[in-house]
DNA sequence: GATCTGCTTGGTTGTTTTGCCAACTAACCA
DNA sequence: TGGTTAGTTGGCAAAACAACCAAGCAGATC
């Protein structure tokens, strides 16, 4: 892709991207409801502990999680309280599953 | 993966890894000043016309993008007008491209 | 100190994505 | 009817990604 983003979009691209796999939205969707620990998260996700983790570590890279470390535990949390904000922006981009309408428009 | 995501979470990953490639970012954003022709479109990002077509009917199987033939051109335009208000929130997700501050959080 | 637990990192393999070229289709024009 | 322009689709090679195993590292416990 020959043409360079500027800085904020790349940022967007960074956070859209880490966000964009069903494990790591999985993950944050979750984190919704309070902290959680890595262990925890593999139960959720099912997959290997260090699959999990290196999926956290793309999350928290994307600025999207934070991670603090209490005894033998990480435990991580929304890096930001405005996610569940965030998600119904999501939904109102194409809220409709059904059938295209005749103008090709999903919504607004 | 092994979990099953259900189908909002799967229309969310959908909609997300289709906004997560920086030509993909950067054609959705272009049409938020108006509606743009295929030509138009590979002139912005400067590949190969059949990969900006690709990239198109990737945004367009996800719902972002809504096409319409006039003659010989297809014009692409933002399936939903709430797209700025989108990328707010995005940019409300981790705003602060600077060093992080001392609890690990960037925004909120 | 030795060991154990929880997590991260390195390495490898298999899958997916990306981007180009070539071929094809559709609409317009002469 | 033949040619031209605008896009899409198929195919392929390179790159990126995902998921596993194994090894390493930091705290806690004995």
């Amino acid at each position: 892709m020959p043409a360079r983003l500027d800085p904020v979009s790349s940022r967007r691209v960074a956070v859209l991207k880490a966000l964009g796999h069903p494990s790591r939205l999985l993950i944050t969707e979750a984190l919704m409801d309070g902290e959680l620990c890595v262990r925890e998260i593999r139960d959720l996700v099912g997959d290997d502990v260090s699959t999990v983790s290196k999926h956290l570590s793309i999350l928290r890279a994307a600025g999207v999680l934070a991670s603090e470390k209490r005894g033998l535990n990480v435990f991580y949390t929304l890096a930001c309280d405005c996610f569940s904000d965030f998600l119904k922006c999501v939904d109102q981009v194409c809220p409709v599953p059904g059938p295209p309408r005749a103008a090709g428009r999903n919504c607004c």
